[in-house]
DNA sequence: CTGATGACTGATA
DNA sequence: CTATCAGCCATCA
């Protein structure tokens, strides 16, 4: 019973990615570095793009995730920009061309979010 | 093994 | 605003 864990770091890394992913709150994004620290994984930004890209939980609000300062990270006009849009749009986050019209979810939408929704 | 790649970021020009 | 760049790290050819 010794060598091959049944499950790897890289898988429990990216379990805490996905869950940090849950978190973010409807109508809120949060940038691929914040998702990161939050999991425990400062500075790996990246990593977290590679857990999104191959994820399988297709209730995973991954549309939440957004570039540093709100940029979306695809390329402007291509199908899955134009999901991530659409999706955001729907939860009432203000979009303009490829990205979030703020830079980052303000206090006074996170203070409605209480009011409204009881988070 | 090496080198390229990418759903990244912050700094710099 | 755009363009590089170094730092970052799993994955693939």
């Amino acid at each position: 019973m010794k060598g091959t864990p049944r499950i790897s770091a890289a898988d429990i890394r990216a379990a805490a990615i996905r869950k940090a992913v849950r978190t973010i709150k409807r109508g809120s994004f949060m940038s691929y570095g914040e998702v990161a620290r939050r999991a425990g994984l400062p500075g790996r930004a990246r990593l977290v793009g590679q857990v999104l890209r191959v994820h399988e939980d297709a209730r995973l609000p991954w549309h939440r995730v957004t570039g540093a300062g709100g940029r979306i990270a695809f390329p402007a006009g291509s199908a899955n920009a134009r999901e991530q849009l659409r999706r955001l749009a729907r939860e009432g986050v203000a979009t303009r061309g490829n990205r979030v019209l703020v830079k980052r979810t303000p206090a006074t939408t996170r203070s409605l979010d209480a009011l409204l929704w009881k988070i």
